[in-house]
DNA sequence: ACTTGACCTGGAGCGCACTCCAAGGGGGAA
DNA sequence: TTCCCCCTTGGAGTGCGCTCCAGGTCAAGT
């Protein structure tokens, strides 16, 4: 018997049971999740490394509706890699744009908490 | 006339006015913004200023409801600076966290991005 | 004075990404 | 066989952060 259940695909990879039948029911995934006599899902390796990549896509921001259309790409087999390059470059040139962005903004909160603790310490040694 | 329109400060700060309504009425300013005589709003630069603060806020992740503790914090005046760097520190811990979370799976992409980079190359050089 | 466009308020609506629920069907242990 | 828990589905509900709307007021130009 190859394969998890829900629980255990869950508790592998962070997500609810909930999350994991809505990206399935929401195209995300590269299949319908192959199910038992008795209707239960399971998940074979392939699955879990292709949720893997869903949840670092996710992690990193990209939204549901591109990782459908990427999922959609890779199911539609050889042939798209061009497309899907673009895909994944253009997310990352976004993720690098919003870490630049955040960083510039921690170091004005950084400062902001030097000021604090600048006037913390001076009441408390006063 | 010291102060200036919400549209003026809805084009100088990048927020729709609709949010910087929002923003107010939600207690993330340190005081109702001030109205003319006709109840039209009229930012000065201190509210400008911490409006500004607010964006890197929210930009950096904080939920509105922090921003909100935080204000009231600023709000209530002297004495409770511990508690303000606290919440500061407690935040920058975890955008720290973030990014580094962030970073790690960038990295996974990238490696990605270059195994079809090989092969969209391939390709096109066969 | 009149027109036009910006502004006001309270409240409804929206998009996203889940999260929960009700009603019912497995499937391994006692 | 019965018990019990985990699983199934479709669909409703939630929390967040805006965003939009109706109906009215105000201010600047002609």
């Amino acid at each position: 018997m190859t394969g998890v259940t829900i629980a255990e695909a869950s508790d592998e990879l962070g997500l609810s049971a909930d999350t994991l039948r809505y990206y399935e029911k929401d195209g995300l995934l590269l299949r319908p999740v192959p199910r038992t006599t008795g209707g239960h899902r399971q998940y074979d390796e392939r699955d879990l490394t292709w949720i893997r990549l869903v949840t670092r896509l996710r992690a990193t921001g990209m939204p549901i509706r591109d990782v459908r259309r990427y999922a959609a790409l890779v199911r539609a087999g050889h042939g798209n890699e061009e497309e899907r390059l673009a895909l994944l470059q253009a997310h990352r040139e976004q993720v690098l744009r919003e870490l630049a962005e955040v960083t510039g903004h921690l170091a004005a909160i950084d400062h902001k908490i030097a000021l604090y603790t600048d006037c913390v310490l001076e009441r408390t040694t006063a």
